[in-house]
DNA sequence: CAATTTGTCGAACGAACGTTCGACAAAATA
DNA sequence: TATTTTGTCGAACGTTCGTTCGACAAATTG
C-alpha cells in the first residue's frame, strides 16, 4: 500500500521487527500485538503497511529466498567445474545464514505457515534451489566424481546440515561461516566421493549439457 | 490423572490423536477443540486425562524421545567397533523417523515449545543422546579414523541431515530405512574419513587399521 | 490559502483460545 | 441395595486473537 521512500523505509522497519518476533516466538505463536510492541507501531497503524499477518510472513520468505537465490546465481556465474560450484553453493548459504540468523530461521522453520498463492511462490523458488544444487550433482556424477549415490537423497542430506545449523549455531562458541563451510562442504564432498580417492572410476563423460537450465522438478 | 488399565489406554489415545494435530497444524497452531475433533472425546473430557496442552506436547516429545534413546541403547550394548556403533545410530534414528513420523516430527519442530520443567527434562534428554554420538565420534578419532573435523560440527551436521528428512521424505517414492541409512551412514563415514585413501593423515594410534572398517558398501 | 492525500492510532468487532465448573451417568465397591 | 469412585460433557469463564473503523493530525498539492 504505502509507496513513497519513506514509507518503504518504514515497512522495512516492521518487517525486520516482525522477522525477530516470528524467530523468538514461532509464526502462530506471535502476535499482531507483538509485533506491534517490537515495531513501535500502533496496532492498526501497522494494517496500514501491511494487510496481514500472512503478508508480513511472506516478505520475510520472499525477501530472504530471492536474496540467497540471487547471491547464488551471481556467484556460480563464472565457475564451470561442479565441485568448485558445490563449495560456492554451501558457501552462500552458510554465509547468509550466520550473517541473517533472525531471517533464515523464520525461512527454514515456518515453511508450512504460508497458504495459498503465498505458498506457491515461495515453493517455486525452493525448488529452482533445489534444482540448481541437483544440477551440479548430477554434473559431478556424469564427471565420474561421485559415488553411486540417489542424488534427491546426498542433495537434501546437505540442505538438512545446513538448515539445521539455526537449532544449534552459537556465535560465540562455534566456528564462523569459513570454517563451517569448509566443514561441510569437505563432509559432502568426500562423502559421496567416488571410491577412496577422487581418481577411480569411470572417466568423465562427454561433455554433457543435461537440464542446464533450472526446470523445476519435485523436491 | 487416571490410573486404570482402560483409562491408559485412552490416554494414549489422545495423546496419539493430539500428536497427528500438532503434526499438521505445528503446536501453536492447533487448538484443543482439534484435538477433542481428533480424539473423539468432548472438550471438557480431555481434561480428565491430561492438564494443559503443554503436558500433551511433552507427552509426546517424552516417550519418543526416551523409546529412541532407549533402542539406541540397547542396540549398542554389544558393539565395539565405533563405525559399527555409528551405523547403528543413524539406521536406529532413521528407522524411528520413518516408522513414526508424526511423532518424530513433533519431537524436531517442537523444540522450543515447551516450557519450564518440562522443556529441561526433555534437554537433559536430548544431551545424553548428543553425548552418546560424540563419544562415538570420538572413539574414532582417537582411533585415526576420521579426518581433522570439529567433532561438534561433525555430529550435528549428522542430526541435521537426519532431522531434516521429515521436510522431504516421501514413503511412496523416496528410499525406506536400509538404504536410506546406508546412504546416510556412509555419507557421513566417507565425509569424515580420514585422508583420501590411507596415504595422507597422521597414523592410527592404535591397532587397526582406518580405511578398512570405514570402507561400508556404497549404496 | 483551501483541498487533498498520507500517515497514525484508540477503540472496538466477532471469533477463537485454554481452561474450569457443576451436573450427571456408569461402574465399582460396600 | 446404598454409596462412592470413575468417566463424560454442555456451557461458560476470562483472555487474546487478527482485523476494521472512524477520527484526526501532518504533509503535500492546487
Amino acid at each position: 500500500m504505502p509507496v513513497g521512500r519513506q514509507a518503504q523505509r518504514k515497512l522495512k522497519r516492521i518487517v525486520r521487527a516482525a522477522a525477530r518476533v516470528f524467530y523468538e516466538k514461532g509464526y502462530e505463536g506471535a502476535s499482531i500485538r507483538d509485533i506491534s510492541r517490537a515495531s513501535g507501531v500502533s496496532l492498526a497503524g501497522l494494517y496500514y503497511y501491511i494487510d496481514s499477518k500472512q503478508k508480513l510472513l511472506y516478505l520475510i520468505q520472499a525477501y530472504t529466498f530471492k536474496t540467497v537465490l540471487e547471491r547464488l546465481e551471481e556467484r556460480l556465474a563464472g565457475i564451470s567445474d561442479p565441485v568448485e560450484k558445490l563449495k560456492v553453493l554451501v558457501r552462500n548459504h552458510l554465509d547468509y545464514f550466520l550473517q541473517h540468523p533472525v531471517e533464515m530461521k523464520v525461512l527454514s522453520h515456518e515453511d508450512e505457515a504460508l497458504e495459498g498463492e503465498y505458498r506457491k511462490e515461495i515453493l517455486r523458488i525452493k525448488r529452482r534451489y533445489y534444482a540448481i544444487a541437483l544440477c551440479i550433482f548430477d554434473d559431478m556424477r556424469d564427471r565420474g566424481l561421485t559415488r553411486r549415490v540417489n542424488p534427491r537423497v546426498a542433495v537434501l542430506s546437505l540442505f538438512g546440515m545446513m538448515n539445521w545449523v539455526y537449532t544449534w549455531h552459537r556465535p560465540r562458541t562455534d566456528p564462523g561461516t569459513d570454517t563451517l563451510a569448509e566443514t561441510m562442504a569437505g563432509m559432502f564432498l568426500h562423502g559421496v566421493a567416488s571410491g577412496h580417492t577422487l581418481s577411480r572410476g569411470k572417466e568423465p563423460r562427454t561433455i554433457r549439457s543435461r537440464r542446464v537450465a533450472v526446470a523445476g522438478r519435485a523436491a
